[in-house]
DNA sequence: TTTATAAAACCGACTAGGCGGTTTGTAAAG
DNA sequence: CTTTACAAACCGCCTAGTCGGTTTTATAAA
């Protein structure tokens, strides 16, 4: 076998493991002979791959973040073509992808957290990102912040295994965050915000696009 | 001084210990003997106060939520005056106050999650008991969990080091999070929703009542 | 193709230190 | 005098990381 195919199958079947034993026994379980026995390869193996615990982690960290970014452009794609705000859309279907997946990204957040929370940078750094791209296509920018706010809420809640929702009544919810329509009819009453109001016709009428 | 009051007093420095190195170090650093340091206390000492780590982790989650439910119930006995949703503001008020508070409990949840997930049942069980509460009075049972899932959303992604948001924005979004009129307006297009439309009218009016 | 050499992948025993928890001793409270 | 609160040394286990050695692949000269 080639040598590149090898410690590309060794890397992959470290972080499998990894990220096997932190949905079973949870991030505090999280250890390199863990990561060893679950993969089949030698202690020695996994660190002529990964020099560090840390190591291994962003790699977990970047290879979770490339799953979940190709899924939501994947979806923005065809969002675009309908929707009058998809970056909005890509980033809540990313969520609920995130909350229904089994080997949960957010698991391996949690155990980045654990061990170091310097390597949030990298996802916080993304996220903000997606933020100003979903605030500059919003007609509403608080609300659609809301909106993703609602949606990290249901996610982390769930991951936490704080939930009190059932499965339906997260789907329910996803599913409402997702429909532009029942996100238009909103007042913005306050008077710091009334100055906004000029921008909101030609948002409506975005939004009004999607009807059509 | 009284035995009593010296246990309290040694098991209060143990816990605000714990809950000072978790937000400076990480969950990761809170260990029995770091608890010891920080405290002044010796090891033995702490391990008088609590017979295992487990025991420190389950006192420090409940001083939280006591300590959190307090200021929910303060808060609840206010908004039931004026408030047509007061369970509903209760809760928002106090997520919005965790992410604010420097101690915040929900780092101890974090906490306790690495340890032993077993000890989020409780967190859990309580949170279901409000959500029953919040649905029941609510119009709208789930544009009420949504709101409050964005409150979530708001509080535990900024306490995961992940929030794109800044400050004045986080307490921007929990301001119309908790306003009423805000969300008075929404439509309910979907069909199956659509026969809960007799309940809307009361409720309806009773959000009115704020205004009065 | 064969052979020589280097380089990369991998193994598993080992180390030093940190971990949760125990034991033994001491002083203060009751 | 008994019990409770605390201190400090201690124990065995687990941890991340090291290291010398072995196997597999790559390069390339003969």
């Amino acid at each position: 076998m080639d040598n590149a195919t090898r410690s590309e199958r060794s890397r992959n079947a470290a972080l499998e493991a990894a990220i096997a034993i932190i949905a079973r026994d949870g991030p505090g379980r999280l250890t390199l002979d863990a990561i060893a026995r679950e993969s089949g390869l030698s202690k020695g193996g996994v660190m002529h791959q990964f020099r560090t615990k840390e190591a291994v982690l962003k790699a977990l960290l970047e290879r979770q973040m490339a799953h979940f970014e190709e899924f939501s452009t994947r979806y923005m794609a065809k969002a675009s073509e309908t929707s009058a705000n998809p970056n909005l859309a890509a980033q809540l279907a990313t969520l609920r992808e995130a909350a229904t997946s089994p080997n949960s990204a957010a698991l391996a957040l949690v155990a980045a957290m654990v061990e170091n929370p310097r390597l949030m940078a990298l996802p916080r750094e993304r996220e903000m990102e997606r933020m100003a791209a979903i605030r500059e296509e919003a007609a509403d920018p608080d609300l659609a912040m809301l909106r993703w706010a609602g949606a990290m809420g249901l996610l982390l809640s769930s991951l936490f295994g704080m939930s009190p929702l059932s499965k339906g009544e997260h789907q329910r919810l996803f599913a409402r965050l997702l429909d532009d329509a029942q996100w238009s009819g909103l007042a913005q009453p306050d008077a710091t915000r009334a100055a906004k109001s000029g921008t909101a016709p030609a948002a409506k009428a975005a939004t009004r696009r999607k009807r059509a």
